[in-house]
DNA sequence: CAGGTGATGTTGACGGTGACAACATTGGTG
DNA sequence: CACCAATGTTGTCACCGTCAACATCACCTG
């Protein structure tokens, strides 16, 4: 049933959403969500304008699809970052995990604004945030769900009490989006990038003696 | 020169460019900067379309002249509410004057969603942000001079040391910045709203021992 | 005070986009 | 094997940004 990518195609697609979505996200990469347009997808996967009101309502539902797979991707980024920490000794060791997640955050808004923003962008999402049932995006890597397992880890070795772990996750995430928010497309845009390492040290800096 | 809202106008408007970035403030208000658009704010103003590229040289250079506004009417209400604190005690004043901008900033952004939205949709902002050097929004309502003065206060006082006073602008704005863009944007759009008032404490108070 | 000229507003056109409707094709199912 | 629902196409429409050509007028110059 699924078509291979060089195979000839003949009327039907075979796996048309996903290619529609594929495209959305290369389309976002360098464009950001005013990119992801119906008509552009629909021309970078060789079908017609109007072939993708067959998987999606709209352009918003697109987008939203689109957006949903960069946010995995951030998920993604975070992980490995997160299993590339060495530090030895449990304290040290989750408190390192910790700042890795945060500096995946802000790496991948730094390194692929494009995704980042439509990661954001969509007005509607489908199970992320606290409120998250088990539904799509599998919840390795659900940037949300990955934080509070960071901040659970903390409180296993005793460095966070339950009652600091409480609503953390706001404080940690509301720090790190928002300095890559003001640095892509805040006031902090022109920030000399000589200042933005030590920028991102402050930041980390106070969400973790502010958690202690 | 400058004409009455209701006189009659006979094919020059008299003051065109405030009567549209006036109706883009507007429909910016329901709309976020989606809604900004030129033959909008031209309808709205009672003018053909086009008669804005006399002002403006597009659409983005429209969006950016009423992202401006916005972001003055963010530093109006941080002005205003940094002036209502009633503490006393240099300390506490100062803390609470701090507190006061910090709630005034997420507090526009959920009353005001399209204003906060298209206060920073803009891609190029002239003189907003560190690099602000002395020209456009004047200096009492940039949001980002208003935190730094907070700042200062804070050490004055002898509340924050010099050190922890470097870069505590990234901190603090970008943790108020962040949980704004999340409320509104972002995975804790559905958070309910019984949640939402303590998250706040929360993020303001990782801040605020974050900084001591 | 008259005439002209540059600033300002208008009309018209073009290509691109989202969305709807009607039609074409086809894979699977009875 | 025939039918049908799912899927893709063609055509159309309204709206948008933008450019070019034109109209009007405020103001300056002489």
């Amino acid at each position: 049933m699924v078509r291979g990518e060089l195979e000839e195609r003949s009327y039907h697609h075979g796996n048309l959403r996903e290619a529609l979505v594929e495209a959305g996200v290369e389309l976002a990469r360098s464009g950001g969500p005013g990119a992801v347009l119906l008509r552009a997808v629909s021309r970078q996967a060789g079908v017609s304008h109007n072939a993708a009101y067959r998987h999606f309502a709209n352009q918003e539902d697109l987008l939203a699809a689109v957006g949903e797979r960069c946010m995995t991707r951030l998920g993604e980024l975070m992980v490995e970052r997160s299993a590339q920490v060495a530090a030895r000794g449990p304290v040290r060791r989750a408190r390192a995990r910790l700042e890795a997640i945060g500096r995946a955050y802000i790496d991948f808004a730094r390194t692929e604004p494009g995704w980042f923003r439509t990661a954001f962008s969509s007005a509607r999402h489908d199970a992320e945030g606290p409120a998250a049932d088990s539904s799509a995006g599998s919840a390795e890597t659900n940037p949300y769900l990955i934080l509070g397992a960071r901040l659970d880890e903390l409180v296993e070795v005793g460095a966070l009490t339950p009652e600091r772990r409480r609503g953390a996750e706001f404080a940690a995430w509301s720090a790190v989006h928002g300095l890559s928010s003001l640095l892509l497309d805040g006031p902090l845009r022109d920030l000399p990038e000589a200042q933005i390492e030590p920028a991102i040290g402050v930041v980390l800096g106070v969400v973790n003696r502010g958690l202690e």
